[in-house]
DNA sequence: ACAGAACATGTTATCGATAACATAAACGAG
DNA sequence: CTCGTTTATGTTATCGATAACATGTTCTGT
């Protein structure tokens, strides 16, 4: 292992017999160097090993080219296919990903919000519209375009892209009611931590009490996000506490699908003897037997929709802030009528 | 919206009375400033919202502070808990995770080795053993300590944190066999994109043909990684194609779940008429009904033993390249004896 | 009370690329 | 054939923080 130090462009501009501007124009796109000098130079910084220096390139021209983006956890589809559209959106306008996931933790929140902005991303976004204050803050002054995603926050920071998941849920609860469900429940997270499940929990209290029914049935299965064993013992609880429940609304696909084997375990017959629900459309629900009724987000809509407002907004010196709504799609499956 | 440019230590050094190199201590951990002036100087800087730039400082001091990881999907519960602990244990020690995904792809491996190469991180740790030529050459002569995790590759780059995920279906084939199971099939991906799988389907292979068993019932059920939904296309094949077959081992606990949904729908009583395995401890795999036989490659420990061995390095304990070796553990479940 | 260590702060030069400006050579229109 | 324009390349100064070194100030032990 050699121990001297890594070539530079001054390095590569020596061996080949140009400026080291030129070699700069040659590791550019759309600079006007000549094919034979780039090719020469090219060649002759593979052969040094000579790797571009992205820090002083940023440093000097003021340009990160990349979007930092937060999410609440990376083992979670939907949040992946968000993502994953917004990255593919992006990359094919010459701007990179900085994913930083926060653990569902508003204090780790701020603490990666203040790091990502510290490396000057061109805009940022973040998942949900609850913040702490500081957080708040520091998005506001960054002087980027910040983009909350993924819920319609009453007071939004900068642009939105996302959908109301009280709204989502009330339309599962009308959809219940009007094929005959009256006594129906919800299982969800005992905190707020997870702000999206929250909401939902409040579309479901909401929708019951606007048809007259009793909101009461909920039942809070853990430290959000639960898991497929939280919502299994939930299921549990559920059936000894309130055995009449006819149906349940679970705050995601993996909790319902949870619920639903706990229901399989005791000789439950769903949707016969209990109805279920999920959130998310993830695949579990599509290939569960029975099948999951669910409520799609869309979340590769979220992402590219993103993505899009990202290019306009960086495009143009000032725009206002917009807000750009994503209709959920309600799924109807075999767990439900 | 103001037009300004954003505050630099300068300013602050300036609103403070202070030289601009205190100000840089202030904001050092360990650095001697006295706790009256770092205090007064963090105030100056909250209130005129300035924020620390991590491209100036990282260009001057020659240190970035993070770990660039490649994992091929960002989806996996697996490669999730990799991370996940890889970055709780290196956050510890103040360095910062930079992940980026692959897609199972291993050209675009190469585009983001590179483009992670340009901001000079500290290690790399990449997922997987198999790269393109000319990844290898950029990962050689980049530096840094190089960690390929979760395999154990025949010709390791650097250090190694894995298994044989060849050995580890091996080991499921002997208990198989043991308690009688000869006609044994194999759910796979169609090609070697996911390597691992590949290398699952080589232990396969070579431990039947080990037990002088048919090692042909090998059913290619779409581009890796597969899902659910493949792994139960795969399933309807088998029980045309080669209906005799007593047990399936697949490449992974999800398109197991998904073999095991088709046997429900068909009215196949597992493990009765047949028996089915999956690999990575996935948790739809602990509560499924019945659950479903495992193998646990321990995930978390890959991430933690990856951030214990990378500090290790940087701090000049080791040089030379190491393997750590992982035991994944069989988990017999309800799907099979 | 005084030398020398420990602490707190300042000064200067620098990390590596590139924006902005300058210039030389090639080209093209009349 | 000349002048204006395009194309290819060079020169200089700079982005914002900090390493390295220097200096002043407060302890600490004897």
């Amino acid at each position: 292992m050699t121990l001297r130090k890594p070539p530079t462009m001054a390095d590569v501009a020596k061996a080949t017999g140009v400026s080291p501007m030129t070699v700069s124009r040659a590791f550019k796109q759309d600079a006007s160097v000549s094919a034979a000098t780039r090719e020469m130079i090219l060649a002759a910084a593979e052969g040094l090993g000579y790797v571009f220096d992205a820090t002083a390139a940023t440093l000097r021209s003021q340009k990160t080219n990349f979007v930092a983006v937060t999410i609440p956890s990376l083992n979670n589809a939907n949040f992946a296919d968000t993502v994953g559209a917004l990255s593919d959106g992006l990359k094919e306008h010459g701007l990179q990903t900085l994913l930083a996931y926060t653990n569902y933790d508003m204090a780790e929140e701020e603490r990666l919000i203040e790091q990502l902005l510290r490396r000057r991303p061109e805009a940022i976004v973040v998942t949900g519209g609850k913040h702490t204050d500081r957080a708040r803050r520091l998005l506001k002054n960054a002087g980027i375009p910040v983009i909350e995603v993924w819920d319609l926050p009453a007071d939004p920071i900068g642009h939105v892209v996302g959908f109301s998941n009280a709204n989502a849920v009330r339309g599962m609860i009308d959809h219940f009611v009007t094929v005959g469900y009256r006594r129906i429940a919800f299982i969800g997270g005992d905190a707020d931590r997870d702000t999206r499940g929250a909401d939902r929990r409040l579309g479901f209290v909401a929708a019951m009490q606007a048809h007259g029914l009793d909101a009461g049935r909920l039942i809070a299965a853990g430290v959000p996000p639960i898991s497929m064993r939280e919502g299994a013992n939930a299921m549990a609880q559920l059936l000894i506490s309130l055995p009449d429940t006819q149906a349940v609304i679970c705050v995601s696909d993996l909790s319902a699908f949870g619920a639903l084997t706990e229901c399989q375990r005791r000789g439950v017959a769903v949707p016969e003897q209990m109805a279920i629900a999920g959130f998310g459309d993830y695949e579990i629900g599509a290939i569960s037997v029975p099948s999951l009724t669910t409520i799609n987000p869309f979340p590769r809509q979220i992402g590219s929709q993103t993505a899009a407002l990202i290019l306009q907004v960086l495009d143009r010196t000032h725009t206002d802030p917009v807000a750009v709504q994503i209709s959920p799609a309600l799924v109807v499956r075999q767990s439900s009528r």
